[in-house]
RNA sequence: GCGGCAUUGGUGUAGCGGUUAGCACAGCAGAUUGUGGAUCUGUUAGCCCGGAUUCGAAUUCCGGAUGCCGCCCCA
């Protein structure tokens, strides 16, 4: 047993799983871009009250999950425990909100919450979340959800389903309360004790109770839809109609409120159905047309939803799915001269500039320790330098996997390599596009440009 | 944060008050003056931490840490 251990909640994700976290994140990121959410990154701490005035201190993540951290004798930090107050902030804090709206955001962080751990929900996860900023509308509720939806699709997710909900907005919800409430209070003596203080609390949240007892009294409570206002029913219609319509699958659920007291009409969960990760979420989001009025801005529409990046991962893993190449060199250098480091160097520069992973054994071993050696770190082939045979602008190119060898001219190793196994791509910054003028045009038969009977 | 169960070399485990704490795999070294995952030999390395009971504790008890399960809640 080491002597030091991660802290509590918290893992190292070895090459293994942080190579498929980067094969997860590349993907989400570049769906993300494809639908006009850019990333934006924020810092891993914020003041407290970014997240109590909008996540609310009714809700467990500010009243119990809260990572707080302190520099010197000064508090008021906190870890962040949810992207969408954070991105909130900043897009206030830039001024952003005096940009053409609305605004789409992308954010992949890791998140803290000081809960006790347990299978698939950590105190350190990470979480890729959209939001968009201005923008009233039904489809934009839509938008991410088919978001969502078309993400788990594309990295070959199946186990899972959508439920939906609406709770109403600002308005309208007050009244959602104050019935609830008072049909609670009315037979509060029948309702279990957390339930008795939601009441009071978070009225929305007794519907969600797991408590037995309160089954019957929850079943009875009026239905949260027959209390919303007509364009909160309207809303929840146009955003049912709009997921029907693209053939996204969705099941109502009116005991669907979620945690967070900034959302307003449209909630959303995707849930886990395999039944080792069955009721877990894979993502959540809604509505929050309220959140910047509780940050002190001016009012402003908003829809976000967030998914668990190591719960996707686990998931995956869990049907199957090989989510990331094996991060492990393809190509390995081994020498019978001992003391030839520069040379196995040289050998690997040209294959590594040509995109092939490459790690080189400096070790004296004999050259069967070596090759062993190859073998078990996962390489594919061997470059074998030192030998005889290969004297004189040599060396002996083996694939380890069908162990036939060649002995090959340096100039032709790259080649020779590349026979065996492929090459990453490289990546690259950007570079300017070609000429749009001097591109084809027409290729396909159509008038290159539209004509505008203005110009 | 509440309740329950667990914790033995790197990994998986045996041990159930007195054992040099055993085994398998992995690691390292050699047999093999050098083209490999075999075999054999050798070797490294462990009772989560602290206290208590006892002549004696990996084993019992109490605290703590960590993990898992349920709750709470969520990614």
């Amino acid at each position: 047993m080491a002597s030091y251990q991660a802290p509590r909640g918290m893992r190292d994700l070895l090459p293994e799983e942080a190579a498929g976290m980067d094969a997860l994140l590349a993907v989400v990121q570049a769906r993300a871009l494809r639908y006009g959410y850019p990333r934006m990154v924020t810092p891993v701490v914020e003041e407290r009250r970014v997240f109590i005035k909008t996540t609310g201190e009714s809700s467990d993540v500010v009243s119990k999950e809260m990572y707080e951290v302190r520099l010197g004798g000064e508090g008021d930090l906190a870890l962040r425990p949810e992207a969408t107050p954070a991105i909130a902030r900043a897009f206030l804090d830039a001024g952003l909100h005096r940009s053409p709206r609305p605004q789409r955001f992308f954010a992949y962080e890791a998140m803290f919450r000081g809960q006790r751990p347990q299978k698939l929900r950590y105190r350190q996860f990470w979480q890729w979340d959209l939001e968009c900023f201005g923008a009233p509308e039904a489809s934009v509720d839509v938008e991410i959800i088919d978001f969502t939806n078309g993400l788990f699709r594309e990295v070959g997710l199946t186990g899972y389903e959508i439920r939906l909900n609406t709770i109403g907005d600002d308005r309208c919800r007050a009244r959602v309360r104050e019935t609830l409430a008072a049909y609670f209070r009315r037979h509060l003596d029948a309702l279990s004790e957390v339930s008795k203080r939601r009441v009071e609390t978070n009225v929305l949240r007794v519907l969600d109770s797991k408590e037995p007892q309160d089954r019957p009294l929850v079943d009875g409570a009026p239905a949260i839809l027959d209390l919303l206002c007509d364009e909160d029913r309207r809303h929840f219609a146009d955003v049912r109609e709009g997921l029907t319509g693209l053939g996204v699958p969705f099941t109502v659920t009116p005991t669907l409120v979620r945690g967070l007291d900034y959302y307003t009409r449209t909630v959303v969960e995707f849930v886990l159905t395999a039944p080792e990760y069955e009721g877990i979420a894979v993502a959540g989001g809604g509505r929050y047309d309220g959140l910047f009025r509780t940050m002190g801005a001016e009012d402003m529409p908003g829809t976000g939803i967030a998914g668990g990046m190591d719960v996707l991962y686990y998931a995956l893993k869990q049907e199957g799915v090989a989510v990331a190449e094996d991060p492990k060199p393809d190509v390995y250098v081994v020498s019978a001269r001992p003391d030839d480091a520069a040379n196995r160097m040289q050998l690997a520069a040209p294959l590594r500039d040509a995109g092939f992973t490459v790690a080189i054994d400096y070790s004296t071993r004999p050259l069967d320790r070596q090759l062993e050696s190859a073998v078990k770190h996962g390489a594919k082939v061997a470059i074998i330098a030192g030998t005889p045979e290969a004297r004189g602008g040599y060396v002996i190119v083996r694939d380890l996997t069908k162990k036939e060898q060649r002995n090959t001219r340096l100039a032709a190793v790259v080649t020779e390599v590349g026979r065996h196994v492929r090459p990453r791509p490289l990546p690259t910054l950007w570079r300017p596009p070609a000429d749009p003028d001097q591109m084809e045009q027409g290729a396909a038969g159509e008038t290159p440009y539209l004509q505008d009977p203005r110009d």
